[in-house]
DNA sequence: ATTTAATTTTGTATTAATTTCAATTTTATT
DNA sequence: AATAAAATTGAAATTAATACAAAATTAAAT
């Protein structure tokens, strides 16, 4: 995992989102941060465990839940068993390959979701989930076929 | 239920979409055409169970299974437990109520997809999913507050 | 510093949606 | 009617997420 965060940041980082910073929550904030790959809670859990011999998977949920509260993080719901949670709280969208499994971001405007139909509603959250093959696997599948 | 579809028009639908019509599929199928507020597979069997005394869960979810492989309905993954299935398969977006937990459709332009970071990608399938107070239980929240 | 209170973490048990799969039933074919 | 193919059932398994009480840690008060 990239260092690229003191724990003196990390700490700050919470602060400012009115967060407690114990260990636990400064080490899932830093995978958070290192690895932008939208994890499950398994990833985070996992790829802890080895830090924190004693980590439970509650502990994991019960900082995820405390980070979604506080606006740290959003959970995506991307038509899988697990939720994922990404860091980047940033108006995006995702894109899930089929194939490899990986979730990309790309830009969108905000501006969709100013239609006639939505006055009056009061817009929370905003989603905007695309399934399909991405372009390193499309590609792969076009040599094949070359070939 | 409203009865909006003759049999012969239902297993006319699932033919055409190169689904053999048994009496489980032709009944989903007309829940769904009728029924159109995004059910969960749940939803379909609590229906249906009067109907069809024997019916099973496993052959509602077998049923919703072939539909989407057929193109028939789209899965919807609203960050409940449940999935939800929507027979409006053309280009839409949802917005769910966190208050009473309806769901919305409301038109999007295909267009909010085609960015540049996605050429080479093949888009199979675009979630819009909003999440808010809809304009009913938000007009109930300010009678409320004006009292 | 020690006691007390508050918070965080853990671990086990539970929940509930979905999946698996073999057995049964129904439908279609010869 | 017999046989083959397809659909349906029901029970068990899976598993992500939750609930919650006990334990551990941290903070506050004396």
């Amino acid at each position: 995992m990239k260092m690229t965060y003191t724990i003196v940041e990390l700490r700050d980082y919470l602060k400012r989102h009115d967060i407690k910073p114990s260990t636990i929550r400064i080490k899932v904030l830093e995978y958070l941060l290192n690895n932008r790959i939208h994890p499950t809670a398994d990833d985070i859990y996992q790829s802890l465990i080895n830090d924190i011999p004693t980590l439970s998977k509650t502990s994991v949920y019960n900082t995820l839940e405390l980070f979604m509260k506080k606006g740290v993080v959003n959970a995506l719901s991307l038509k899988e068993k697990e939720l994922r949670y990404d860091i980047n709280t940033y108006f995006h969208g995702h894109f899930r390959c089929e194939i490899c499994g990986n979730v990309y971001d790309f830009p969108v405007s905000e501006k969709i979701i100013a239609v006639e139909e939505l006055k009056g509603f009061v817009i929370r959250n905003v989603d905007i989930n695309v399934y399909g093959i991405c372009k390193k696997c499309n590609e792969k599948i076009k040599n094949k076929e070359e070939k």
